[in-house]
DNA sequence: TTGTAAGCGTTATCAA
DNA sequence: TTGATAACGCTTACAA
């Protein structure tokens, strides 16, 4: 009986014979070996046939063929990574799935990937950066072919370990936004924005300061560029606010979703009330109630009616809190924009559809994800760094704030 | 200068004296081995101590700690998979992640994997049994310790291929679908339910081809049983049509989406016209057009109105669709459910807020996916079988069905 | 065109 | 408590 000895040839492994069936080694899958043993070949040249199969005499290809679906091979992915050193599988970081927008931008990377036989790896951060953190280490040790992530805000942490990863080679792409670009003074910083926000509301306490925390611990880490797919948040906002005051608006609310960690939202609602202050408008930062969003646009309406009567224009963080508002001024019999202009945050599909239709800003969704998909793609090909890119969007003016 | 000879100590590679950067050796990457000279200890001891620190003497753990940071170690999976055999990852197929049904199932699961260490490994199939195929075998090459995968009905390959995983150990969970038990007759086969659809709809021969293909090719494979987390499509449809003939409407229609391979689709509308015609109400099946939801079923209602004036209730295949419907009724000043009562599936958010309020199917869409994590966690754990589980729904009455 | 040998970075096993 | 050694399944490099 041949224990564990060092025999020049080691016993074959658990006789591959068998008609077809499973040979039971390791953790029991068929391997290159027992693919091998079926042809009449030896593992190298299975390997070859798999990557390449002109390399292969084609009556050899022929029995490895047959080998390779008596026995229903699947190549172990880990192995051949950990051999070749390559890798197909593309990070994916976003704050959540279940919002349709990163779901559509996590879509649409799968789709510019799936053809490039790219697989997708998820995690979802819950808005938190400290999560965040956490799951891009844990996605790490998959040594992706590249990363992409959410937002240019990060933990000092999550910055280093992008950075490690860009130094190796792995392009890095953030997505859903992009820096301005030189601005002729007024684009404070996020941070600001997020204590702006802060300020604004009634929020209590725990949030405040898990909200400072955010403000001062996402400042970008020492000069290191990432890949930018996006737009500038910066630019949506005061394009809202701009839109407004062209249609003769002067006492404006901006009202901000409530999701602490949501920087962008916080820096178009910064940029919205900059842009409107130095045109002489008054602005009030509402910040919106948790719950459902159409409930909490709702709620909003009726807040800004009774507390604030001058106030005639509205923009919001997203369509769901303007539709909300939208449909509650309908119910109540206010005119919009008569009485209320209404500006939403999305284009989500129910936008155009409500009477009167709500004008939004129109987003590239998907785009943002097969964009990301091409720039990360070529730029593995190249060995170039991957581009960044600034995406287009629309403030696409509907009834709901149709000027006066 | 030591060429590749067979030394009895191979030379300590690439000499791991270097202050904190990376070792360069294979790919560049500092590893065990790295963090082991640091701390001046084997590679088995700092692995021993990232998996159970307790194994360690304090103070080695403590100059292990420091190594740790000071190199910045990522520990490799692929690597330790390989080597244990063991896997922390969960594969997800969904037809569409853009589809706020499956993002929100999607999320589900990565919130109940994510307690537990596990990773999500995410693939789009858009609706083909085909690409479902591709892309289970190529998920498959991960070994992952679970397979999530939507629906019942798959090509013959993958149904072999999730049988094997099956049979390796792994558990295997279908989503978003859990078969009728013991019916008194009635349910026909979902096969014919995606026959009916075609013959109802106007639809050129590519479509029907496709459909067709789904229809043979679908059939569950030789007795082999998964897991199954959701509901019966089948007892749904049927309690469209009760909720519609109890308030007294005996000329339906049911809209199918038109999206070919959406079998549940399909057999809800079955189960819905053989409940109505059981009940000796006369059923239209309606194929809505392609492109935006909303349009599509604004569409819908127009024509059935002008074409089909004796229906008096619609149910749809969703909530996009039948609120379509709805506002286009009240564009019209069609009394809603007056002159057309309307019947959604889904509940999205947006339903109850319109006016009227939308009656529709409230799902369970996120803990479908909390609730596999649970059985599929719960089965890696003692080895059994996972368990299926029947999820509740609730078709919600509101005004757009209220009995006359 | 095919094969041999070595090694990828980790963990299981057994020994000290 | 720590270490030596041999896998895990594959690919690179080189040889035949």
């Amino acid at each position: 009986m041949p224990t564990r000895a060092t025999t020049a040839k080691p016993a074959p492994p658990a006789a591959p014979a068998a008609p077809s069936r499973q040979a039971r080694r390791g953790h029991g899958r068929v391997t290159l070996q027992d693919v091998a043993a079926h042809a009449g070949v030896t593992a190298i040249t299975v390997s070859r046939f798999l990557r390449d199969p002109a390399q292969v005499a084609e009556d050899t290809a022929t029995r490895i063929r047959a080998a390779l679906s008596s026995t229903g091979y699947v190549p172990n992915k880990q192995a051949g990574q950990l051999a070749s050193g390559v890798s197909n599988m593309v990070a994916l970081l976003v704050p959540n799935l279940a919002n349709s927008i990163f779901a559509e931008t996590a879509q649409g990377l799968s789709d510019g990937l799936q053809a490039a036989g790219f697989e997708l790896l998820i995690a979802s951060t819950g808005y938190s950066l400290e999560r965040e953190e956490a799951q891009l280490r844990a996605v790490l040790g998959w040594f992706p072919a590249a990363l992409v992530v959410t937002g240019r805000r990060h933990s000092p942490g999550t910055f280093k370990l992008m950075a490690d990863a860009q130094a190796a080679g792995v392009p890095v792409v953030e997505i859903w936004d992009h820096e301005v670009t030189a601005r002729r003074g007024g684009a404070k910083d996020a941070a600001a924005a997020v204590a702006a926000v802060v300020a604004a509301d009634g929020t209590p306490p725990t949030t405040r300061a898990a909200a400072h925390a955010a403000a001062t611990a996402t400042r970008r880490s020492a000069g290191v560029r990432f890949t930018q797919i996006g737009f500038s948040h910066d630019d949506v906002g005061r394009a809202m606010a701009e839109h407004l005051l062209r249609a003769g608006h002067r006492r404006l609310a901006y009202v901000d979703s409530g999701v602490a960690e949501d920087y962008r939202a916080h820096e178009r609602g910064l940029a919205f009330v900059n842009a409107a202050q130095a045109a002489g408008a008054k602005v009030t930062l509402v910040v919106a109630p948790g719950g459902e969003a159409f409930d909490a646009g709702r709620h909003v309406l009726g807040e800004l009616l009774r507390a604030q009567p001058a106030i005639t224009a509205a923009a919001f963080a997203n369509d769901h809190l303007a539709c909300g508002a939208l449909l509650e001024a309908n119910r109540r019999g206010v005119a919009v924009p008569g009485r209320m202009a209404l500006l939403g945050f999305g284009d989500f599909a129910i936008a155009r559809q409500l009477s009167p239709a709500l004008s939004s800003v129109q987003l590239p969704r998907h785009a943002i994800g097969t964009e990301a998909a091409r720039s990360l793609l070529s730029a593995l090909k190249s060995g170039e760094p991957a581009e960044s890119m600034a995406l287009g969007w629309a403030l696409v003016a509907r009834e709901s704030t149709a000027g006066g």
